[in-house]
DNA sequence: TTGTACGCGTTATCAC
DNA sequence: GTGATAACGCGTACAA
């Protein structure tokens, strides 16, 4: 049995030590300038290490280098599907470029997000990640500071230079609208995310600008700003098929709040698309499974981890962006 | 403007500078002691530190207190609902003691478990936290070091003393057997995980033994080993279908399972319950609105993260364990 | 109430 | 190919 047991860690002193080398000598073992050591020492480094249990002090490390290798994301809402596949394919991804990431959820609180960029600046991280930022004088001081960012899914306030992952929300609105289009509906709700969200007025935006052009009055749209989540679709939803001229067609923020929404419509014997016709947006995995009747606009969510990735990797003053595709996904619900 | 633009960021010494004041000062009001510092010197220091932008570093505090923090979760997939609400619910416990968490995942693999271990004690981190792990050597070091753990859903081998939270899985197997006995099923299948993980064996192991007390002859009951996905789900339910004698009743190792079995018998034109009862495991938040009919074992998954913190404040060496209750959520698949 | 001085574990630089 | 040494940012014991 080796002794590492009850005792504080071992360092590199410990380990030069016991190998008769010195701490300089370790380092580079450990840090692969193996080139630059003999065979036989690197044996010999390498035999003590495992003999005393070391691990590399990841703090040291950082305080001699000034940074971490640590990525922190910031996510609105983890329980939402489409949060959960970006950070599960950012956590492979950095996984591959040896940084861990930490895994921070605001709620949709403004305040919260302020606190998690101070926490997270605290750790002088290789890199925070925002996903749905919310535009905070505390977010700019963040995007104005050395501190690498990337903005996932929503723009970042004008004027404000930072590398960018996500999609063209608008035209995502206006294919959409064209859909709904095509089908002949002619009366339209859409229950969008907060305006404060770049991508959620996107998709507003395109939505509305192409029903205009087309010639349908603003009167026949109803807009309703909602939290994305099943229960406000299942709320919103009711809301609207209570009305004495309910929607024919939603346009969902979401395909949370389209789940809630096709629940209310079943619950009160509105068919779809009979009687109403529902578009999400995401295409979360599980709908294959389980809502396998859902027309929604499909986001490779998981793609996302790598393209975060490419454009840290992507020399240092990186302004770049990495507009992804979507489609949308014909099932039945329209 | 602050000036806090393109340069390192501050520290204690600017701030010290800044302010007029020693270092030892700035670092006193930072650690909350202001109890020792005048009201006008710790003003005076916050001034300077907003007007410099300081974050106090966390690297420098760690190494020299000796630690993080940072607490590691360790997850088998975190594709599964299951782990994902685990997670949430870690994240904003722990966030109420400030600590952050980093999010790894081994993807079912002893080796990447391994690997990610390692990284985990590099870090430092004021705790490991392992959700599904993986009996290996490199495991039982761990539990053996200095490092916190809490397993998490599965118990330590047998020798290992270290926290646990979880749920009584043989229990729980015994529960379902029961019910489905009490419908008056005949035939069985349980498609259960790994036998390498305590979780899995336990339900396996009360699900049999109630069935055997109660005369079911052994060659009643198939037993499939499986990943616990959608799926894998899928296939063994097409295969389960397509025997000659199928079983009337099968017991899922998660929802996940469940889902797939569900799809394979609709696509089969097999009814649900009428020709076969599907019960599931975990009862997944999205359960309630896109399958709502799926009987399955609810398991409190948010407790999860405030009963772990709960172990982790419980003093210094301690060997507590929570056992989160259980319960038979009844629907329409049985 | 405040300041001085040291050490935490690592790596880069320089000298040999 | 190897070693000695100086930082990196912070918290605290001790001194004033």
């Amino acid at each position: 049995m080796g002794g590492a047991v009850n005792r504080k860690p071992a360092t590199v002193f410990d380990v030069a030590r016991e190998s008769g080398v010195s701490t300089a000598t370790v380092s580079r073992v450990f840090t692969g300038k193996t080139d630059r050591v003999a065979p036989e020492t690197l044996e010999r480094v390498r035999h003590a290490a495992r003999q005393l249990g070391y691990t590399p002090s990841e703090i040291g490390r950082s305080l001699r280098l000034a940074t971490t290798r640590i990525v922190v994301l910031i996510v609105p809402d983890a329980t939402n599907d489409f949060c959960a596949d970006v950070a599960i394919s950012l956590e492979q991804a950095l996984k591959t470029a040896g940084l861990s990431m930490v895994l921070c959820n605001t709620g949709e609180d403004a305040d919260r997000q302020d606190e998690l960029i101070d926490d997270a600046e605290g750790l002088r991280p290789h890199a925070v990640i925002l996903l749905g930022a919310i535009d905070t004088p505390r977010l700019r001081a963040l995007a104005r500071s050395k501190t690498r960012v990337v903005f996932v899914n929503r723009r970042p306030s004008p004027g404000v230079k930072a590398p960018f992952v996500g999609i063209d929300n608008e035209a995502a609105g206006r294919v959409v609208a064209r859909h709904f289009l095509d089908r002949g509906y002619a009366r339209f709700a859409i229950i969008h995310g907060s305006r404060r969200y770049s991508a959620s007025r996107g998709r507003l935006t395109g939505f509305l600008a192409c029903l205009a052009e087309s010639g349908v009055p603003a009167d026949s749209v109803t807009q309703i700003e909602s939290e994305l989540t099943m229960e406000a679709g299942y709320r919103h939803g009711r809301e609207l098929l209570s009305r004495a001229s309910p929607p024919r067609a939603v346009f969902c923020g979401n395909d949370m709040i389209a789940y809630g929404i096709h629940r209310a419509a079943t619950e009160r014997g509105v068919g779809v698309p009979a009687d109403l016709a529902i578009c999400g947006f995401d295409d979360n995995r599980v709908n294959e499974w389980l809502a396998p009747w859902l027309t929604t606009v499909r986001i490779p969510a998981l793609d996302f981890g790598p393209a975060v990735l490419s454009l840290l990797q992507g020399g240092e003053a990186a302004e770049g962006e990495v507009i992804l595709p979507f489609s949308l996904t014909l099932r039945h619900s329209t």
